[in-house]
DNA sequence: AGACTGAACGTTTTT
DNA sequence: CGTTCAGTCT
């Protein structure tokens, strides 16, 4: 069989993983194994073997850009034999499956998803008269869902409940609630849980190490009847802890289906050995991971470079000249950073050496003021329940309906159990301001307007509408400087410009629910700028990893939570995104609330980077980790101090278990900086 | 109601 | 630093 060739590429592992298509399957291996390429092999070969139809397999991700790639990746070896395949965010999934049988779990077919923009919007009018912080609350209230913290205090309750109702109220569900909703619904309708148990016969899962609790009860409720699970990760990468993951759930895939088949791949096809190498020496830092070989056939490629800087100027100044100095197209290079706020000097660095870049995730193009407040029209349009969005919608742009008239909108909403848009009419009687009367009256006949239009127009020409009707860039004009005015003016027409794709308004509110970025807007052959989480999965030529600073990159609340080893995987998931170069930079000072003076990351030691080179020498290796005096942890001998180190043997004086001496060879310590 | 002011404040990652 | 908030004025 022809089509079958492409196994062909595949190591003998590899193979394997594609060819056991029957029963739970886990591969755990390294970064640029091709976790990722198994997978999409092995759903082309279920497909061209004939072992199921396309609409018989799913495949899951974590983000919207990996399953775009993903998508991307099975089309180009299936062409349109892959077209019924689902392959989506867990997220998606479950919207997908909640569109189906909303009813069912007591909402209506056009339930809005809210992000957490929203959920704060919600949770600040819950506590507008508490002194508590909204955001601190969003959080311990979003943990309680997904069930991360088992009880609240009866003030948190309080507040969670009435989070809920609104919720509820509203016609929306939060992220969690997409996929609390799907399980309530498979556990009170077993026969819609067996319908997708017994189409789905074969189930992917890439990145398995950001799984959570409740995606792997969904999981589990999906492979009850062919109990087909295919997944692949790396514990080493699980850097979506602050969401749940818990890279728990990967280590015991063994224990959860027994009888499952683990294969391990050792072989890096991405990176050369010297990066590869630096990876292997930071990650073996973890205590709490299972230790893997990885090695590559690769050349030695060129030595990464460390970059130090002054300030956050001149780290982006180096990197746009070795940009402009290369013969490489800029679509080669990668910027990454741990936070968002790094981005700014790049940008403007870039944008005066002429660089086109691409700033993926970031401030997101849909949280722009302009582009929600069409977004807010549109909702309501689409559900006038949707009462956050009438909220944003009925005053902007101004129509005279202030606070005052706005609370008496709501207490008639709630005296008489119906949405606020429902409330207005009934509310004019109450008010007696002329202006925020007709500003009422004005909002009514718009809406009514549009409403008409939405049930002929497509999506586009009534964006369109509603931009001319609210005289929207009027509106912005009147407010803004003109160079800010502008800016809005080409977000607004490029937004427009990109609902050409969507054939009604259902389609466009449900996409933008779990899609967070714009893919639209990414030009060509352009820098790609962006965090170190969104990165994952994603390889380049050339990665510059900047900001390596201490209380960055690890970052300082981080440090604070005890949570040093998920940063450093964040580290290392971006030193394995580099296929050739990678540059290593950090600033003595940076501006970031006002300059700030920072000491180097210590994850730069870690990789033995040392008196202003890396030191390459294999032995030197391991112990240049650790000096004399260092504080260390050991996993059987506790805490200890080191005493001495000579070649690969040290020396260390443990609290309680005494002087012992270890080969750092086969020994994993972990230091503990003062 | 809304524009304007100065003070306070916050600082992680994403579906 | 830039954003947001509370308070004041029109
Ligand atoms: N057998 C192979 N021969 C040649 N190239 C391969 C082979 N397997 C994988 N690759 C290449 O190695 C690179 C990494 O593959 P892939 O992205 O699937 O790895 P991964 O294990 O998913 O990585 P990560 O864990 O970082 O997401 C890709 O460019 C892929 O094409």
């Amino acid at each position: 069989m022809n089509i079958l060739r492409f196994l062909d590429e595949l190591n003998d592992k590899q193979r394997e993983a594609v060819l056991t298509t029957e029963g739970p399957v886990l591969v755990l291996a390294g970064a640029g194994s091709g976790k990722t390429k198994v997978l999409t092999y092995r759903v082309a070969y279920i497909l061209a073997k004939k072992l199921a139809d396309s609409e018989n397999i799913i495949a899951l991700t974590f983000t919207n850009k990996a399953a775009g790639e993903m998508k991307e990746r099975i089309r180009k070896i299936l062409g349109s034999l892959s077209k019924d395949i689902w392959i989506h965010t867990f997220h998606a999934m479950c919207l997908r499956i909640l569109k189906q049988h909303a009813e069912k779990v007591g909402y209506p077919k056009n339930f809005v998803v809210y992000d957490r923009d929203d959920q704060f919007r919600i949770v600040r009018s819950i506590i507008k008269d508490k002194d508590l912080k909204a955001g601190e609350v969003l959080d311990i209230l979003m943990e309680y869902k997904s069930k991360r913290i088992d009880n609240l205090s009866s003030e948190y309750m309080e507040i969670y409940n009435a989070y809920q109702e609104r919720l509820k109220k509203y016609r929306a569900m939060d992220f969690e609630d997409l996929m609390l909703n799907t399980l309530e619904l498979f556990s009170k309708y077993p026969e819609i849980r067996d319908y997708y148990a017994k189409k789905f016969l074969y189930i992917h899962v890439d990145e398995y190490q950001d799984t959570n609790h409740i995606q792997y009860q969904l999981l589990k409720n999906l492979l009850i009847y062919h109990n087909n699970i295919f997944a692949v990760g790396d514990e080493d990468q699980s850097i979506y802890s602050f969401r749940g993951a818990d890279f728990r759930i990967i280590l015991n895939f063994e224990k959860d289906f027994p009888n499952a088949k683990i294969i391990f791949l050792e072989q890096n096809y991405r990176s050369t050995k010297k990066i590869l190498k630096l990876a292997n020496r930071v990650i073996k830092f973890n205590y709490e991971r299972r230790d893997k070989v990885l090695w590559t056939n690769n050349p030695d490629g060129k030595d990464p470079e460390v970059l130090e800087n002054h300030d956050e100027i001149e780290e982006a100044e180096k990197i746009a000249k070795i940009i402009v100095s290369s013969k490489r197209p800029y679509s080669d290079f990668a910027v990454l950073f741990r936070i968002n706020a790094l981005s700014k000097s790049i940008e403007e660095v870039f944008n005066k050496y002429k660089i086109p870049y691409n700033v993926i995730g970031g401030k997101k193009f849909y949280e722009r003021r302009e582009i929600k407040d069409l977004i807010a029209y549109l909702r309501l349009i689409y559900n006038p329940k949707d009462n956050i969005s009438l909220e944003r919608a009925i005053n902007t742009p101004p129509r005279g309906i202030g606070e005052t008239t706005f609370e008496i909108i709501k207490k008639i909403a709630e005296e008489n159990n119906v949405s606020y848009y429902e409330a207005l009419r009934p509310a004019l009687k109450f008010i007696n301001r002329k202006k925020a009367v007709e500003g009422i009256i004005d909002f009514l006949n718009l809406f009514e307007k549009l409403l008409n239009y939405s049930k002929t127009l497509s999506v586009k020409e009534l964006a369109k509408k509603i931009i001319l009707e609210t005289n929207y860039i009027e509106y912005i004009q009147k407010n803004e400087s003109t160079q800010l005015a502008r800016e809005r003016r080409e977000n607004i027409e490029e937004f427009v410009n990109s609902l050409d794709i969507y054939n009604n308004l259902e389609e466009f509110v449900e996409d933008i629910s779990v899609k967070t970025e714009n893919e639209i807007d990414l030009k060509n052959n352009c820098v790609s700028v962006m965090t170190i989480h969104s990165a994952k999965g994603l390889e380049f030529p050339v990665v510059f990893l900047i900001g390596l600073e201490d209380d960055i990159l690890p970052h300082h609340l981080s440090i604070e939570e005890g949570n040093l080893e998920e940063e450093r995987r964040l580290f290392y998931v971006a030193i394995t995104r580099a296929k050739e170069e990678l540059y290593l930079s950090y600033c003595k000072t940076r501006f970031l609330r006002g300059r700030k003076e920072l000491q180097i990351s210590r994850f730069l030691e870690e990789i033995g980077y040392k008196d202003g080179k890396i030191i390459w020498d294999n032995i030197s290796d391991l112990s240049l980790t650790y000096k004399k005096g260092d504080l260390i942890r050991h996993h059987k001998f506790g805490i200890g101090r080191v005493l001495e180190i000579k070649r690969n043997l040290i020396t260390v004086q443990f609290n309680e278990h005494g002087v012992k001496t270890l080969s750092l060879e086969f020994v994993k310590l972990e230091r503990i900086v003062k």
